[in-house]
DNA sequence: ATAGGGTTAG
């Protein structure tokens, strides 16, 4: 350096120029200091750190400006190969300011000489500067690719490794991309962009994900790529954004880009989202393509008729179907457990393909055999697998597994044993889900002990095959047998002399999560068996998942131990295993049937209550009540509050079928059998269903009537709120509901019940009588009953409450007794 | 640079 502080000294010096070079530091103004002339000049107009020094030719003569360039030039090389390149780059941007030109300068240096100096940078770990010399470089005119050896290559693959390594700032890493992409070179090499996608996605950043697949020629398949990606990850807000990028590609609608933003919406369960993107294609007036038609059915696949409306519109709009659409219609069919309509399709393609139209898949069979497996018509779908034998077709494990399915689906065990032989004599490869379907099938026909010899056996000894030599399907096997063996210890292919009709493979068995859920449903009610199943699955290196949790609750209750039940639930949850939905209603049947049913009598309330904790742990942790068994366990539980309940059963079953979808009535129940809320006798039944109304009347009765203690006094009536405006079609409300209650408070219960409405917006207590206490109200029939309440006065007051005395709720408690509704119901348990 | 199928839990 000193050489070159010689040098500067010698030279007159400028003014900075407007532009500036690189940020100074003061490691560099300590070393670039000028001339004390240049200082004296620098200080009269400004503390300028940009400093720029020039050469002033016109001053010397010829002979010395050649020395000094000279000079000049061995200094340049020098500052190059020691990768000095903010000093080299300092001093080349003083020779184009005093009017060279930069290839002059660039002519100077001996491209290996910089290429040394970049290696030497990068032996003297100096990584970070890396990146600023290749854009100074480049700024010169170097060909920045052309510097740089295998070495280097890879130093620049450790600098994007180590941004990469950070993973907090996704732009940044992109950002070094661009640079690197634009200084020309290939960054795929450096980082795969495969791992820069998933960053993008793990870190739900669409915009670093959007510029980085802008470095690509082949923009917009990689921006549906990302897409796909981020709808894996169900993040399908993301994954709009960079729809928005790529839907328009030359003025036109990206069908690929549409295709996939619906396939998305399906990965994130969104099938509405599908459906308003179409509609936004068609607005566009252009005619989708036959993959966006494709897709939109599939993810709509679930909802049979809209499915068929698109289909319906595909032909309107001319785009003729092709197999997946017909397979998508299938499994349309499938879903929506239309067999018949499958048939009927099947028969439709059978007859294109006659015609050579197109050409039916091992998708299309191996559908239509689930279609028909589902509805148990194995026959059918033992049949469908002779069609695609004759047309040609290979069955594969999926359809091997279907079939097997077929027959377990209809108890056939045997049958089930004979297509898996069948499937290992025609070579194709067994695997796990093949074996589940088949101990499935076992368990299915209480076939149990089979289900574990099967399962030990193929532990120890693998499954063997024997394929014979004639059989049809032989090149394939002596693919399959050969190129497994090259690389894999697990099958053991001895190939097989002509004199041998058949040659052995062995493949080995890999349980999985699945195999062990099925064998632990195989134990019954044998909790510890299960349980040493459960162990051994976790020795195998598997993690049990919900069902198998669900399952050992399942057992645990099923042998009467609700308390081990309730504690296995525990456990999952400190396993960090959340119960699902399905979890939750194991516990609540456990539960119930432990303590309600198989008692043969209904549970006290502290046993409801219990049930109706697990309910609400189920709604905090924010599932949708999926409540067929609390359903079930309130109403029975519910009924017995009613003394004659023989009749009533028969008729309460046959409603139970008009028990809304919605939760309402678990959430209310379940709110009023709170101890807080013992005391407030007040029952809101607004919006619920004729039924549900009943139940829950019913299910704060049984309440009062277990809390009571005889002795005490009632203190309070009870209030029953109604709908505000009777008439109105609230999309439950049904009429009569206001009847039902009153008839049953009055009739099956005998209790006094009183209408309180509202006049005029005043709510006024008192109310009037709207009948009397029937202390014998099993006397009464039906048809007795009054259809309609009438108010005393001519003019008809809307009602919005009933009031059940007080006085009669007490005579009612009296009368009962707190034990009396438990001991009289030992109905309609069997079942 | 494109879709479509199989097992287990209430």
């Amino acid at each position: 350096m000193r050489d070159a502080i010689a040098i500067l000294a010698s030279c007159s010096v400028t003014l900075p120029a407007t532009h500036a070079p690189a940020p100074p530091s003061h490691h560099r103004r300590r070393r670039c200091r000028p001339s004390p002339r240049t200082n004296q000049s620098l200080n009269s107009t400004a503390p300028s750190l940009h400093s720029t020094v020039r050469w002033d030719y016109a001053s010397t003569s010829r002979n010395r400006n050649r020395k000094r360039l000279e000079y000049y030039t061995d200094l340049t090389s020098n500052l190059a190969r020691d990768g000095r390149f903010r000093d080299l780059f300092m001093i080349a941007e003083s020779f184009v300011v005093s009017g060279g030109k930069p290839s002059q300068f660039v002519a100077l240096l001996d491209v290996n000489i910089v290429s040394a100096g970049i290696s030497r940078m990068i032996k003297d770990g100096r990584l970070g500067s890396l990146i600023e010399v290749l854009g100074g470089l480049r700024k010169l005119g170097f060909a920045v690719v052309e510097l740089f050896d295998g070495l280097a290559v890879e130093a620049l693959r450790q600098v994007c490794r180590r941004q990469l390594g950070k993973r907090d700032d996704v732009e940044e890493i992109v950002s070094l991309l661009e640079t690197l992409q634009g200084l020309g070179f290939s960054t795929k090499e450096f980082v795969a962009p495969s791992e820069i996608i998933r960053l993008c996605v793990y870190r739900r950043t669409p915009s670093a994900a959007i510029r980085y697949a802008q470095i690509f020629p082949q923009v917009h398949t990689l921006l549906c790529t990302i897409m796909i990606e981020f709808g894996k990850k169900r993040d399908l807000v993301s994954a709009l954004s960079v729809f928005e990028v790529s839907k328009q590609n030359q003025g036109c609608p990206n069908m690929y880009a549409y295709r996939t933003i619906i396939d998305v919406c399906g990965l994130c369960g969104d099938y509405l989202k599908s459906r308003s993107i179409y509609e936004e294609l068609l607005d566009c007036k252009f005619i989708p393509n036959i993959y966006v038609f494709n897709s939109l059915m599939n993810v709509n696949a679930s909802d049979f008729s809209y499915m068929l409306h698109i289909y319906k519109q595909m032909q309107k709009v001319g785009v003729t179907a092709d197999l997946a659409s017909y397979n998508i219609l299938l499994k349309s069919c499938c879903l929506a457990a239309r067999a018949h309509l499958a048939l009927d399709i099947y028969r439709d393609v059978q007859h294109l393909e006659s015609k050579g139209a197109l050409k039916l898949d091992v998708f299309t069979y191996c559908t239509m055999i689930k279609v028909l497996a589902d509805a148990r018509m194995w026959r059918m779908a033992l049949e469908i697998k002779e069609h695609m034998l004759l047309a040609g077709v290979i069955p594969n494990t999926v359809t091997w597994s279907s079939l097997i399915s077929a027959c377990a689906n209809a108890g056939l065990a045997e049958q089930a044993i004979q297509l898996f032989e069948e499937m290992l004599q025609a070579g194709c490869e067994p695997n796990s889900q093949c074996c589940n379907a088949l101990l499935h099938a076992c368990v299915e026909a209480h076939q149990y002990d089979r289900a574990f010899r099967l399962f030990k056996s193929w532990k120890e000894n693998g499954i063997k095959m024997s394929v014979r030599k004639d059989f049809h399907w032989m090149n394939k096997i002596n693919d399959y047998a050969c190129s497994k063996h090259e690389n894999s210890s697990t099958i053991t292919c001895r190939t097989s002399d002509s004199e041998h009709p058949s040659f052995p493979i062995r493949f080995s068995f890999a349980p999985t999560t699945s195999t062990y859920n099925i064998l632990m449903k195989a134990c019954g009610t044998d909790y510890y068996h299960a349980k040493a199943l459960m162990d051994e699955m976790k020795m195998e290196g598997l993690s049990p998942n919900n069902i198998t949790w669900s399952i050992l609750i399942d057992i645990c209750g099923g042998s009467g131990n609700v308390h081990g039940a309730l504690q296995i639930l525990r456990s999952m949850h400190q396993a960090g295993t959340q119960p699902d939905v399905v979890t939750y209603t194991t516990a609540i049947k456990v539960t119930y049937n432990t303590l309600l049913r198989a008692r043969s009598q209904y549970g006290s309330l502290q046993e409801v209550q219990q049930c109706l904790a697990i309910y609400q742990d189920m709604r905090k942790a924010g599932y949708k009540p999926n409540d067929f068994y609390l359903k079930l366990l309130i109403e029975e539980w519910c009924e017995g509050v009613i003394q004659q309940n023989k009749q009533n059963k028969g008729q309460i079953a046959s409603d139970r079928a008009s028990l809304g979808p919605q939760s309402l009535l678990l959430e209310k129940v379940a709110e009023h059998l709170q101890d807080s809320n013992a005391e407030s006798l007040s029952i809101d039944i607004r919006g619920l269903t004729k039924i549900e109304a009943r139940i829950m009347v019913l299910a704060v009765l049984r309440m009062i009537k277990e809390k009571y203690n005889p002795g005490d006094s009632v203190r309070d009536d009870l209030l029953i709120i109604l709908e505000e405006e009777p008439s109105g079609c609230g999309s439950r409300h049904e009429t009569g509901s206001t009847e039902a209650i009153a008839s049953l408070l009055q009739y099956d219960l005998g209790l006094e019940v009183l209408s309180v409405g509202s006049v005029d917006g005043r709510n006024f207590n008192g109310g009037f009588d709207i009948s009397f206490l029937y202390p014998n109200s099993k006397v009464l029939q039906r048809r007795d009953l009054p259809l309609k309440l009438e108010s005393p006065s001519r003019r008809p007051v809307p009602l919005q409450r009933l009031k059940v005395t007080k006085g009669s709720l007490h005579h009612w408690l009296q009368k009962g007794g707190a034990s009396t509704s438990r001991s009289d119901s030992s109905p309609s348990a069997e079942k």
